[in-house]
RNA sequence: GCGCCUAUAGCUCAGUGGAUAGAGCACCGGCCUCCGGAGCCGGGUGCGCAGGUUCAAUUCCUGCUAGGCGCGCCA
């Protein structure tokens, strides 16, 4: 059993249904009031207000209609048969409240069997095998390797990494990867705009691009060539194109390395970085849009072959390939995207900026007419941010060149703090991110607040230590002495994690995680204000404690899943 | 004009087809002879507007209003 709640949700359940059927089958109740269940799993819910129980249904409010009699009245039938069930696990009591909900109170065994599985799992907590190894593919980031990575960026990467990490946690076979547009016309730009600067560096007269990237970026870059020996001396011998050809390179191989040592200072981690210019050379994209216009799906019209988009569900019609000949960006991204499917995953994800949204379509169109399933690819997109700096926007201008890019932000905020605030929002909400929180070593900081939790576990063990009580004292404690309702509560959040991955997983919501880990420091906090752990008494010492060890693993658990650090001390 | 997103407490935001809609901040008041006070406890006139579906709508549907973003043979 790796999950105790689904367990005893799944006993309730049963046992509900077979008290329906019996009530159904003595007559108490009319016999079609057993039809609310067919079809439908019982509804049971996990009420807001502890004070109600662990579980709570508001199955007699479904069936009353059926019952003929008024809710109250069925739930108490039901509630009779239901306790003198020989079947019921846990369920200590099961009262009526409000219009007719059931409300489920769980025996104490229940808390310590729970302290017992999480301290047995360990790292494992929380985890389930729900997707039974599906292979999904979360594309997220793949930034122009032509500047620097952004705010946006940091969402994008932030949010990817959480929900690789969920997917995993689930029980997916998950992967990660940035997809690398290192071939068309913005790499063209990029190293036109290189030249640019190395022609001025150089004190020669030669006209920057009107399109082209005015970083401060690219005149390093090209300063950087003049002074590596071998660069220079390949520039010196080169005409204008060979220069150019030089620099495309230099300064793609240089800002992707850029890009690169971004991403892994902030420890997202991707297991595969996708060149399109190697997808081009395979030729994949060729033989794509060979097939495209054999099933007819394409068209010729002022030069440009399209594909025919809008019978697939998208608004309009796509260019594949311009009337210049080059192909546009959907080609090879049609190309990728069906390159990751053959490679057998089963399910893709897109994580997206808010300006792509138009995006999907033409994506969706295109599987589609590959004969992929709907489903196949989902799209998540992400909504602006707001830099926050002393309750003002931070205003941003690539035109003024007052830009912050990721790196400035994680030279003014710890990363942890950085990947907690950009999940902690859901995905399709605008985000303020308020730098001067984020950087404040605080109580008011949220990821302070849950790294504390973790570090304050970690304290009372070295209290321990200095008592001179060993682990193995704990470890056979008696759980049963765990009764006060701070050490119930406390309980009852951590019981809640591994319902809590799986919805985040299945919903794409890294949000949910964070709020959890939030939630679940607080518990924490209110239980040490409320229980003191390292007593005079013995037995309840050692019950503390395992319960303290269990906490730490399930807030090391789930700060794992968002990859911030779990300090041992702060 | 069309498309996507958003609208919940003074502020930033959670949340759910169900019971008395929550948290943090801010503001006011309490709690350390004690495991880290980086903490805890108490204090609340709020679901943009109008219809519809439902036993039940803040949640789902439609329309409206307001804000953000996008609408290239750029990516």
């Amino acid at each position: 059993m790796h999950n105790i709640m689904e367990h005893i949700r799944g006993n309730i359940a049963s046992c509900i249904r077979q008290a329906m059927h019996a009530l159904a089958a003595s007559g108490e109740l009319p016999a079609d009031v057993v039809d609310v269940l067919d079809g439908a799993a019982v509804p049971l819910e996990v009420p807001k207000d502890p004070k109600r129980g662990e579980f709570a249904s508001p199955i007699a409010l479904v069936a009353a209609k059926r019952a003929r009699k008024p809710p109250r009245e069925v739930a108490s039938l039901i509630v009779r048969e239901l306790m003198a069930s020989g079947e019921r696990k846990y369920v200590e009591s099961a009262e009526i409240a409000g219009p007719g909900f059931i409300n489920f109170r769980l025996s104490q065994q229940w808390a310590a069997d729970t302290v017992a599985l999480i301290r047995s799992k360990g790292p494992d907590y929380g985890r389930c095998d729900f997707g039974c190894g599906e292979r999904v593919m979360v594309e997220f980031v793949s930034a122009n390797p032509v500047g620097p990575l952004n705010v946006v960026n940091a969402r994008a990467a932030a949010v990817g990494d959480t929900l690789v990490r969920l997917l995993d946690a689930a029980g997916y076979d998950a992967a990660s990867e940035f997809y690398v547009n290192d071939a068309g016309r913005q790499v063209e730009v990029l190293a036109e705009s290189v030249y640019a600067r190395y022609m001025e560096l150089r004190g020669e007269d030669y006209a920057f691009p009107e399109d082209g990237y005015r970083g401060e970026y690219v005149r390093d870059i090209a300063a950087q060539a003049m002074q590596d020996g071998s660069a220079a001396a390949r520039l010196s011998a080169a005409n204008a194109d060979e220069a150019r050809a030089f620099f495309r390179e230099y300064a793609l191989r240089h800002i992707l390395d850029w890009q690169k040592r971004s991403l892994a200072k902030y420890e997202v981690r991707f297991d595969r970085w996708f060149s399109e210019r190697e997808l081009r050379e395979t030729g994949a994209v060729e033989a794509m849009i060979g097939e495209m216009e054999a099933a007819g799906h394409t068209y010729k019209e002022d030069g440009a072959l399209w594909f025919r988009s809008s019978d697939f569900g998208d608004d309009k019609d796509r260019v594949l390939i311009k009337s210049d000949g080059l192909y546009t960006y959907v080609a090879p991204d049609l190309a990728y995207h069906r390159d990751k499917l053959s490679r057998g995953f089963t399910k893709l994800i897109d994580i997206l900026g808010p300006d792509h949204h138009g995006y999907e379509g033409r994506m969706q169109a295109g599987l589609k007419s590959f004969g992929y399933p709907d489903g196949a690819l989902q799209v998540l997109l992400l909504q602006l941010v707001t830099l926050m700096r002393d309750g003002q926007p931070v205003k941003m201008s690539k035109r003024a060149g007052e830009f912050i890019s990721m790196d400035d932000l994680l030279e003014e905020v710890p990363k942890d703090a950085a990947r907690y605030f950009f999940i902690m929002r859901n995905t399709s909400s605008h985000l303020d991110f308020d730098l001067d929180l984020a950087r404040a070593q605080s109580m008011d900081n949220p990821v302070w607040y849950i790294q504390y939790a973790h570090a304050r576990c970690c304290s009372i063990f070295r209290q321990a230590e200095v008592a001179g009580i060993s682990p193995d004292m704990w470890d056979c404690a008696d759980l049963a002495l765990l009764s006060e309702p701070s050490d119930i509560d406390l309980v009852r959040k951590m019981a809640g994690l591994p319902d809590e991955v799986l919805s985040a997983a299945l919903e794409r919501a890294p949000s949910r995680i964070a709020k959890y880990g939030m939630d679940l420091a607080s518990v924490f906090h209110s239980f040490y204000n409320e229980c003191r752990v390292i007593s005079d008494d013995a037995a309840l010492t050692a019950a503390r404690l395992a319960l303290v060890d269990a906490a730490k693993t399930v807030i090391a658990n789930a700060l794992q899943i968002m990859g911030i650090a779990a300090p041992e001390r702060m």
